[in-house]
DNA sequence: TAATTATATTTGTCATACTAACTATTAATA
DNA sequence: TATTAATAGTTAGTATGACAAATATAATTA
């Protein structure tokens, strides 16, 4: 591909990006949902994969370590998580999502769906399935 | 769209972004260019619309009024850029791209259109179109 | 087994983003 | 014209993200 042309893809993905988070966060806000959208995917990574230890739980979140350890911290204060103790490791904890933490999720998560599906009311299931290749395909490349 | 199924891109999306701007910020460093990539979004922007006010540079970017503000203080501290006083409005500041800003914006322009033409190396034209037309249309789906 | 290396998590620092509140100035209107 | 409303920009607080360095513990190896 010739250079120069492209040097907008980044400007409109960082901004698309901020928007889609801007509008989720705007609607949990509407519905009263203490909690952001980073740490709801923390939540809801969690309630399909309890009890894992922060660096599974950072590998299968993307988000790096100290970044999870702040949003551990920030869930634990809502009671949402709990950090517990690692029986065959004292370096790690086992993240565990609490019964208070499970019932929130299970509360929140359809309104979450409506709320992501919303991006996608003027675009086509094509147009889903390529967005996600496109992604990954530029995310392995800088890998 | 059913609702459940769509739930990841924002997920792709934020992943994505992230591993761009990384990407991107860690050629800068190889560089020593001596600029994060935010930053350098301003200072190509005012290379196209040299004296903008910051709200209509906030508008062009897509950056929102304080964080334009400090990315701006941290221009002006590295000589990039100037605030002038604007003549019609004491409230606004001009935005001024100095002769140093511009020495380096030339010179740094090719290796960062060259850095941001990675991405595509492994996808097409056509993709590229499909990705700008499919962001375009969630923004302005959720505006 | 003592020393070294690797792993799990945390802390610190800086940059970016969003919201709200604030100052200064300008525009609108009663 | 005096009051009110709108606009330009900054400041403050909180969350997230990147990177480096620190601590504690576990695994490896000399």
């Amino acid at each position: 591909m010739t250079t120069e042309k492209f040097s907008t893809y980044s400007y409109l993905l960082d901004r698309t990006n901020r928007k889609i988070k801007q509008y989720a966060q705007n609607k949990f806000k509407e519905e009263n949902f203490d909690i952001t959208v980073d740490q709801w995917l923390i939540l809801k990574n969690l309630s399909l994969h309890n009890d894992q230890n922060q660096s599974q739980l950072a590998e299968l979140t993307g988000k790096d370590h100290p970044t999870l350890t702040r949003i551990l911290d920030l869930l634990c204060k809502k009671n949402l998580v709990e950090r517990r103790a690692s029986e065959g490791d004292r370096r790690s904890f086992i993240i565990h999502l609490t019964e208070y933490g499970i019932q929130k999720q299970n509360e929140w998560a359809p309104k979450v769906s409506e709320i992501r599906t919303k991006a996608w009311e003027n675009l086509s299931e094509k147009d889903y399935e390529d967005l996600k290749r496109i992604l990954n395909t530029i995310y392995q490349t800088l890998s």
